[in-house]
DNA sequence: CTCGATACATCGATCGTCTATGTGTGGCTG
DNA sequence: CAGCCACACATAGACGATCGATGTATCGAG
């Protein structure tokens, strides 16, 4: 499950790991997949893709590194993106309000 | 503000609100903007497709009448409605539940 | 030596929302 | 009565994010 209903959150998501430190991609994804108990499942034609657009945003900054003979792409928050990370959540709590609010007068 | 972000819970927002009765688009429209004071702004362009969305789908059945000269389209929520309603807010609680998952690791 | 997990990447399809635009009515105001 | 705004529905095109599929390559286990 979990598949088209993160639109929008997956980078704050993202970024909400990375701020437990830096990680690849393939961690952050274990990582999702961990914390959710299984739920969230990041498929790479989604997680990378997502990872590509908060560094162009500048929101994460990435380093390639070599290690165990594997390629590895490993992603750092910067300042901007903890602001931006704020800012979301922000924005999420706001909107889990609204539907809450919407849920709360069904009969 | 509430743009994309409800992407994916329209339905489930609309078809909470007809829950507490028959409605036309333009009232469901308000009756969200109220429930949420004002937040949650839902355009034309979204609005419609999204109940010839639901109505394709068997979830709402429409009628055509025409009040103080205005045509409108009234909107009923069907018995299948519920059933998608009760799937899509168990499925939003945990989602939710999910994203305070990994938001509560954030030190 | 094959298979699965790790690790990154990209392509095309799909789908929902947005902006913009269009139609028409009713009522209020200048 | 002309003009404007709220009501009410509808559609077209653009855009953006996710998904499924596919490709590459390394490593360890069996």
């Amino acid at each position: 499950m979990a598949g088209d209903q993160l639109r929008g959150y997956l980078g704050m998501l993202l970024l909400a790991v990375l701020t437990s430190g830096p990680a690849h991609g393939y961690q952050l994804s274990a990582e999702l997949r961990r914390r959710s108990n299984g739920l969230l499942l990041i498929v790479e034609g989604s997680l990378y893709p997502a990872l590509h657009r908060l560094e162009a945003a500048g929101l994460v900054a990435s380093s390639s590194e070599i290690s165990d003979g594997r390629r590895r792409r490993v992603y750092e928050i910067t300042t901007e993106g903890k602001d931006a990370l704020d800012e979301e959540i922000r924005s999420w709590n706001k909107f889990q309000a609204c539907v809450h609010e919407v849920l709360r007068e069904i009969p």
